[in-house]
DNA sequence: GTGAAAGCGCTAACAC
DNA sequence: GTGTTAGCGCTTTCAC
């Protein structure tokens, strides 16, 4: 597939420089707002830009300059709400400084299973974020990471470039990361499952590889134990893929084979919503036969008659200060890495 | 805020070109898989390329050539899953073909009253679109246009950048379209409101400069009208934000002011979402009291307790018919525009 | 079949 | 204070 259409010649420095009688560098340093020329010559050269409806090409600049002036960022699945609420206030965020964000779906998380060992998915956001380096992105922020994509971090850190975990991360990379305490997220629900009178409680994790996930879940299965407790399902079955189509055919399975289950602890609200699916179709009541909890408090967790008890976390803040901290990196800062932890609160509602 | 980290040196061209001892030409015809180069040479210089983790710089080839290999998808509200849903879609079908899919979040039509003019909308949407043109897209999609859109389509036009429009359209404008016939979506819902004894149906229509949102109000009190009734709102008051937000707000009030409302058919999802959240708040069971639709289905439309009546549209297939329309284009098609009607389907779940 | 060289539009030394 | 110029990394004519 070959590109054939010819263009409209855009206007170039070239032209304004031309028109308005001077070198293509005074018009650069007009426009820039450089020192190198008078601020008549700046205003003039200015009005004539604006006249001939001059815009900059952000191409020829990065390939001089090396960066696009503007910040990628990867979502694993652009469908699920949370994080595109996320990528909104990031946006926001980064259009005040200058920046342009770019988002890209990867395409990831949903296997049914939770179970793969990522290489897969490791390849296929790493051809991402090398189509973003590709085309000079300034930065990165990355919302998908597994263990599996520690290379890719490397890599990453190998040819400088300023990257920002986002909710999820790697454990031990030298990277920025904003997030919340899991852990902590996934005891504050299991103990009010525990303390509202639930013990056949299932553990929905997410994916094994995920750092997040398995933070989580160790968070609901410490929980129980503290209590005496154990969770209903296996070891091997505490994994799902981040989605309602496997959060849904878990419980599914899950509910035909014990009756006895009273709750469903999951790693996080898309699950949450699949598993509020199943129990519409096996008839089992929420919260009465069944509670069902969620973590990150989306805003679709809570709509009309749906009204799923999550715990609830500062989205708009994660892609605030996740824009700050990746911009501080592009402006050159080389400090430590930054970890931020941001509060969490259980929010009950009606399925708990 | 200057960029000044020194990225570390990419491997070019010319690196790969040196190792190999051919010139830089060789190696451009070798990769590209252009002629020009013996079956052997281009192996070998495939191989050193390899070795080397070459990977060409799509900043200087856009600069070269003028495009960037990329799409670009402006969406008005990246948190409104339905267009997510489309945008899926839209990149694995872009995928295919080698093209990446930047995504932006354009932050629009969420304004309480749906009744501006658009002309700061239209700014911002503007805006975004030259961010992208100044990256040398490829082509772009639009998913938000307003009637005041008009002016951006034709400086679009003039400059020869290809252009889809998803869904939403400015009518009469001479560029590809894919969507679904609003008026008789909104006819259809509308229908079955009557067929099942709504009398005092409340109309909230959207955006009053969308075009979609137009046809559907219109599609709406036509069939009133044509059943010898009349939307229990004033005309005024037909048009919302398209956000949940402003679905609850407007619903709250007619609520409070008219007890005897039984129906509120809704221009989207998301209104009619926000609706939901109002009748909860107000105590008014749904649908025994009063009915409530949306158009669209998104998934979120449907979770476990939550059963919106609604009107489906074939999601998948609208992302990928546009990207393959746009490609067309982008390969230097210039046939007439193409408005491509997909069908619609009503369903009826739980809310009316 | 292969290489030299011009140039895409811009920035940043450097010279005047 | 202003202009000249050398690239950034690639594609593409044009010679050989």
């Amino acid at each position: 597939m070959v590109e054939r259409r010819e263009r409209a010649r855009r206007t170039t420095m070239n032209d304004v420089a031309r028109v308005a009688g001077v070198s293509s560098a005074s018009v650069s340093y007009a426009l820039t707002g450089a020192p190198g020329v008078s601020d008549e010559l700046r205003e003039r050269i200015r009005a004539i830009a604006n006249e001939l409806g001059y815009r900059p090409s952000l191409v020829a600049q990065g390939l001089k300059t090396g960066r696009a002036r503007s910040i990628g960022l990867l979502l694993a699945d652009i469908s699920n709400p949370f994080y595109t609420e996320i990528a909104a206030s990031a946006v926001a965020a980064a259009g005040d400084e200058g920046y342009e964000v770019l988002i890209s779906h990867v395409g990831l998380g949903q296997d049914t299973d939770g179970d793969d060992d990522g290489e897969r998915e490791a390849a296929r956001l790493a051809a991402v974020a090398r189509a973003h380096i590709d085309r000079y992105t300034s930065g990165l922020m990355l919302t998908s990471l597994l263990a599996s994509d520690r290379p890719l971090l490397e890599e990453l850190r190998r040819t400088h470039v300023p990257v920002v975990q986002l909710y999820r991360r790697v454990p031990g990379e030298p990277s920025d990361w904003v997030g919340i305490d899991d852990h902590a997220a996934a005891a504050d629900v299991m103990n009010h499952l525990i303390a509202t009178g639930r013990r056949h409680i299932v553990v929905l994790g997410g994916q094994r590889s995920s750092y997040a996930s398995t933070a989580r879940a160790t968070g609901f299965v410490d929980t129980l134990r503290a209590a005496g407790l154990q969770p209903a399902n296996p070891d091997q079955g505490l994994w799902a893929g981040i989605s309602r189509r496997s959060g849904y055919e878990r419980a599914h399975e899950l509910f035909a084979g014990d009756t006895r289950i009273d709750a469903v602890a999951c790693g996080n609200d898309l699950i949450a919503l699949g598993v509020l699916d199943a129990c519409r179709d096996a008839g089992r009541a929420v919260p009465d036969d069944v509670a069902v909890t969620g973590i990150d408090d989306m805003s679709f967790a809570s709509v009309g008659p749906l009204q799923l008890t999550t715990v609830t976390v500062p989205r708009e803040q994660i892609g605030r200060r996740g824009v700050q901290l990746l911009l501080r990196r592009i402006d050159g800062n080389s400090g430590p890495p930054v970890e931020e932890v941001l509060p969490h609160r259980l929010r009950v509602r009606d399925t708990a």
